[in-house]
DNA sequence: TGTACATCAGTGAACGCGCGTTCACTGATGTAC
DNA sequence: TGTACATCAGTGAACGCGCGTTCACTGATGTAC
C-alpha cells in the first residue's frame, strides 16, 4: 500500500538543540508499548522501534550504543514497574504473611497483563554472561526483591515462618509464583483454572508449609 | 579454513533404496545432540542440522514438511525423556508423597542437564496457536503428566493430601518445581544455593502445606 | 543587527549475515522384460 | 544374463526476507563577532 520511503507527515518533529534526550525517552516508551501490544519479543527490532517513533534506524544509535544497551534500560524500567505493583498490593495487608500472599497475586497479575515484558525480564536467556550479570544485578537490587527478602525475615522474626536460610524460602516463594506465571505466559491456550484460585490455593498451602 | 562447498569425506553415505527413513531418525537425533551441546535453541537451524548430519539443507524437506514439524517431533521425543526420568526416580519411593518429592528432584535435574531441551518444551512461545494446541496435547498425554495426576489422586485417597480440585494441586506442584528449574535455566550465573537443598526444602514445605 | 560558522539531530543508502524454503537437476539403485 | 527404465535419495544454486549496524551526508539551530 504505502511504499514511499517514509511518509513525511508520519515523521517525528526534530528535537530542539539541547533536547536530544527526548528521543531517548520516546524510544524507551515505544519499546514498552510495542511489547505490550505485539506480545512478541522478536517484534521489537531496531527498525520497528524507529518506525514507531517516527525516525530512521540509525537515529537509535545516536542514543544507545547497541540493541543490548537499549534492552537493558527497558528491563531496568520494568523491574521498577513490577516492584511497584508488588509493594502497592502488599501495603494493603495487615500481617507479613498476608502481605506476601497479596504480593504474589499482584506479581502474577503483572505477568499476565504484560506477558512479553515478563518474558524479557524473567524467561529470557541473556545474550552474554556479562549481560546476565547486569540483569541479575538489576533484579537483586530491585525494590521488589528487597521487599520480599525483608518480609521473609519479618515472618521468621515474628514466628510465622520456621527459621532456615532465608534465601531458600525467598527463592521457594518466588519460584512458585514465577512457575505459575511463566506457565500461564508460555501456554496461554491451556484450559487453566481461574488464576486467583490457582495462586490462592497454592501460595496458601506453601505459606502454611513453611510455618514453624 | 575450509571454504570448499562440502568436504566430500564428511558427507553421509547415501541411504539404500528403502532406507530413506534412516535420515529422518538421524536428523532427530542430531537435533537433540545439538540442543544438548550448544545450549542455544537458535543454533538449531535447518542448515546447521543438515551440516551435522552430513547432508544439504533441502534434504531435510524430504522428511519433514517444515521446521515446525521437525520441532514438534523433537518435543515428542523429549516429553518421553522427561517422563521416563521422572517415573524411574519415583519408582524408588515407598509412599506417594515421597514419590512426588523424588519425581520433582528428577524433573529439575533433567532441566539442568538439558537446559535447551527444557527451554523448548516448557519455556518457548509456540509459533502459532495450532502449534500450541499440539504441544499442550503432547504434554497432557505424556506419561509423566499422567503419572503426577494419578499420584495426587492417590495422595488424596490415602489421606496424605487434603481434598480439592486435583488440578489445582497438580499445577501447584508442577509450578513450584518448574519455577525453580526455569529460573536456574534462565539465570545460570546467579549464585544459587545447592539445587538439592533448594528443591528439597521447598517441595517438602509445599507437600506439608497441602496435607489435610 | 547581520552574517559566518560550529554544532547537533537526524537521514539515505548500503553492508553482510543467516535464515527457511523452492526448484530444476543428477546419479545410484533396484526391477521388469 | 543383459539391458532399458522407473524410482528414489539426494544435490546445487538461488529466492526473498528482516535483521543489526555503519558511513558519509544534510540541513536546521543556535552562537560569536
Amino acid at each position: 500500500m504505502n511504499e514511499e520511503p517514509v511518509p513525511v507527515e508520519a515523521r517525528r518533529a526534530r528535537a530542539r538543540r539541547g533536547d536530544g534526550d527526548k528521543l531517548r525517552q520516546e524510544i524507551l516508551t515505544a519499546a514498552g508499548n510495542m511489547l505490550a501490544l505485539t506480545s512478541d519479543e522478536s517484534a521489537v527490532s531496531i527498525r520497528a522501534l524507529a518506525d514507531a517513533v517516527g525516525v530512521t534506524p540509525p537515529s537509535i544509535y545516536l542514543h544507545f550504543a547497541d540493541k543490548d544497551e537499549l534492552l537493558i534500560e527497558v528491563c531496568e524500567l520494568n523491574f521498577d514497574h513490577v516492584s511497584r505493583a508488588v509493594e502497592e498490593a502488599a501495603a494493603e495487608a495487615s500481617n507479613p504473611v498476608d502481605a506476601i500472599k497479596l504480593a504474589c497475586v499482584a506479581y502474577a497479575r503483572f505477568g499476565l497483563e504484560h506477558p512479553e515484558v515478563y518474558r524479557i525480564l524473567f524467561m529470557r536467556k541473556a545474550s552474554t554472561p556479562e549481560r546476565e550479570q547486569i540483569e541479575m544485578g538489576q533484579l537483586l537490587n530491585s525494590s521488589g526483591y528487597g521487599w520480599l527478602l525483608r518480609s521473609v525475615h519479618e515472618c521468621m522474626d515474628a514466628g510465622l515462618m520456621r527459621r532456615t536460610d532465608p534465601m531458600l524460602a525467598v527463592l521457594g516463594i518466588w519460584s512458585l509464583v514465577h512457575g505459575i506465571t511463566s506457565l500461564l505466559v508460555s501456554k496461554p491456550g491451556f484450559d487453566w483454572p481461574p488464576v486467583d484460585e490457582l495462586i490462592g490455593y497454592n501460595i496458601d498451602a506453601h505459606m502454611k508449609g513453611v510455618q514453624p
